[in-house]
DNA sequence: TTGAAAGCGCTACCAG
DNA sequence: CTGGTAGCGCTTTCAA
């Protein structure tokens, strides 16, 4: 690796005006400039990062924390904040912590060693360690004073409880997520509202998680539990196509005999057929904003809106039935 | 964020004791260690790991290069590196690369600058600058000096080969994987072999990348080429189910006019009904030996086995017919 | 067994 | 406009 101080001698100036030269701070002659430039050039010199982060007490390094990667809706968060970073000149440390408060701390302290310029957080119940840091919370809102991106779950619970009650159902069954997920209580509440305001009976069938290896052995207790039902919001896409499967294998025909709407339109709930009917959160762009408004507190030291909150759509697909003429 | 230079004080011992008792480096008497230890209890002191980098000129960071972690593929793969590297004490710097060159070589740089310890790559056609690092490459294998894990992709072409032929193929089409992957034309020798030793005729469908959101275009021109295509051995399970959605789509019913193996064994290819048979690559375990293989050679310099392959496994869901009674 | 000091590569202050 | 220099937090000689 080849050093400030290498190019500084091949340019004939001192390392101060290299550092200067490259960082556009201070004076610099022209003259300067140009021999500095060549020789950075010649000897294809690229500054060290780790000892500008020593110095400035903070790197270019981002902290990334996530439930859990393999689960279909993260990844294009991630990407999403990925490109959103390296956009403005950072990376990323990957911090999976799946729901394991001790590895998020063990995370926190990683990038607290690391001089992490802040982190950017899709975990449910941070760590107060956080705190320490610029941060934004992704797909979650908590205490008011902090930055985060969200989308819009009342809304999205309205919507998905309308495609239901549209589409004449006789035995309505909400699956909720885990309790201490702000969201999920967002969207029942949404579901809720809708539901009653058109007379329509339902139950609540409650889960513990939104985490994959669950979702069939969950699937199977839900039938278990209400074998009548006949339209269902379910708490995630995931989920949703666990139930689809598990409703198929019992004979049920979709959408017909059942019929259903997720929630997330991962990537796969348009592959699969019959295509899964559910409600669209902008991950890659919920991801890219986080990003966006981090690194805006990074360098503006401050932000109009640090409440960011994006729309949801519905997507119509084979899952439910044709809507009521009447309605 | 508190100091060695802190503790040191607290403890009254220099700073160099410190660290010494620390790293467990030098000798260091027991009455000093104590009283390292309770300062550094007490005022809760971790090394900056910046610092440690610079003067090490390497760090506890580990650069991880995917070419799409939207892929289902990757996040699977991830998981597996990051435990591995983190049970070694390491972290992960995220590269998404997205099949770009350019970006690739921008990750490189980072890496440098950032006095990465090693690179662990899932991607195809690598960068040479990747040769100043310490690295391993995942999925691939390439130059025959390199350290590597990949999986038996010829036995797997030859088990998804014998799956077809077992069960009965009016029209067999093969669709190959990009031509400058590696593993693809070891899957393809491995379906072609058991084919030509069955006299079984067969057509290719050449694809030219693994894509997600070129899958539903490929299966559509998949049958505008292949329209009587009975039975097909896809390049992998995303292409294989969206295979079968535009199948399904076209009235053809699954398994009995229409059946299909993949290849990878992605998270929601059991998920699906009917579920689809696959090749089982172990994505997970492929990260993790990956991780390994990498921190064993950065801590001894050296690894006995430099070449890891994984076996793969067959996996028969409702995507294909029953066997042939009489093979 | 210990501490003073040099130095990793870079930035920023200050004097010229 | 420029260069010398101090110092970011840590590790590692080297002499005591």
């Amino acid at each position: 690796m080849t050093t400030i101080k290498e190019v500084a001698k091949l340019a004939g100036v001192s390392v101060a005006t290299v550092s200067r030269a490259l960082n556009n701070s201070g004076y610099v002659s022209e003259a300067a400039r140009k021999k500095v430039e060549a020789a950075v050039e010649e000897l294809n010199f690229y500054p060290n990062e780790v000892a500008r982060s020593l110095y400035q007490k903070k790197s270019k390094l981002i902290g990334l924390l996530l439930p859990d990667i393999a689960n279909p809706f993260f990844p294009l968060i991630a990407k999403g904040v990925e490109d959103g970073v390296n956009q403005r000149g950072y990376s990323l440390l990957l911090g999976n912590v799946e729901d394991d408060l001790e590895k998020e701390k063990d995370y926190l302290k990683i990038f607290l060693q690391n001089n992490i310029a802040g982190v950017i957080s899709a975990v449910q119940g941070d760590a107060k360690e956080i705190k320490k840091m610029p941060f934004v919370t992704l797909d979650r809102v908590e205490s008011d004073r902090d930055l985060a991106v969200h989308s819009d779950d009342y809304t999205g619970g309205m919507l998905a409880a309308e495609v239901i009650a549209d589409r004449d159902p006789k035995e309505i069954v909400i699956m909720v997520g885990p309790k201490d997920v702000p969201s999920s209580a967002m969207r029942l509440a949404g579901n809720e509202k809708v539901l009653k305001e058109r007379h329509l009976d339902y139950q609540l069938f409650q889960t513990q998680s939104y985490k994959f290896e669950l979702a069939e052995q969950t699937a199977h207790q839900f039938f278990e539990t209400f074998p009548q039902a006949d339209s269902v919001i379910a708490s995630n896409d995931v989920y949703a196509i666990a139930l689809m499967k598990e409703a198929t294998k019992r004979g049920q025909r979709i959408p017909e005999e059942f019929q259903i709407i997720g929630y997330d339109d991962m990537p796969f709930s348009r592959m699969m057929y019959p295509g899964l009917s559910t409600i669209a959160q902008p991950a890659y762009e919920m991801g890219y904003k986080g990003a966006e408004l981090l690194c805006d507190i990074l360098e503006k030291g401050f932000v109009e809106n640090g409440r960011i909150q994006l729309p949801v759509t519905l997507k119509i697909r084979e899952s439910v039935r044709k809507k009521d003429k009447d309605e």
